[in-house]
DNA sequence: TTTAAAATTCGATAAATATCGAAATGAATA
DNA sequence: TATTCATTTCGATATTTATCGAATTTTAAA
């Protein structure tokens, strides 16, 4: 993934409020029987303080970033994580080695 | 972690040169020989077009949102990656759960 | 001590953005 | 059809921020 893309999405997960509502879509997109059905934003929304046009506009700003989908149901809004696009985060952070998930490497701690 | 800092340190990446300058930052970090040691800041901002003083600007933010930790080494300023933020990063977005990218919750790489 | 290089601070500006209230739209239901 | 609920659009505003040039500081070297 290029820095353009994953700046983009960095900066969609940069508001605190936006950053929780991606990660209850994101959680509830793929936990246990709820696999692949996405959820339903009314449900979601009512832990915010935030309004509704608010809502609205951070959502737009998660599907701008490739972070989430959604789909009209009836009255209702459902929304849907992206898993590629999480995943391409994680390869993100795992800045193209892997020696920093494990803790060799360091006899001791340079710092403090 | 908590969405609060958890959104700084994505609003301290939400940038594109400010990411990149962390990825060069992480990298050497932690590479090979290097790791550790951190890196010249003065060899990294060659291959940016920003100017100094924005520099300095992104280089504070980093340190703000804990990625990195800065030394002064004479004339020059020296760069670190902060391991355990990077950690705390990765967990964030394994969401809590295990089964995003493994429906049985192995203990196998999660990030396969 | 004078010079030069690296970095920071300061002040300014243009652009982005989070949020709201009011109004409009879409869709179910009484 | 009229009403009601969920969502979106519009317009406005206050705040943040990325960036710059100029000036300053810090430190090494000449």
């Amino acid at each position: 993934m290029d820095t353009a893309k994953a700046s983009k999405i960095m900066k969609a997960l940069s508001n605190q409020n936006r950053l929780e509502l991606y990660l209850d879509i994101a959680r509830q997109s793929d936990v246990g029987f709820m696999a692949g059905k996405g959820c339903f934003i009314t449900d979601i929304a009512c832990s915010f303080t935030i309004g509704a046009p608010t809502m609205s506009h951070h959502l737009k700003e998660l599907v701008n970033a490739g972070l989430i989908v959604t789909e009209r149901q009836g009255k209702f809004l459902i929304a849907r994580a992206v898993r590629e696009t999480l995943e391409e985060v994680r390869t993100l952070f795992n800045l193209g080695i892997d020696s920093l998930s494990d803790t060799k490497g360091t006899d001791h701690d340079p710092q403090s």
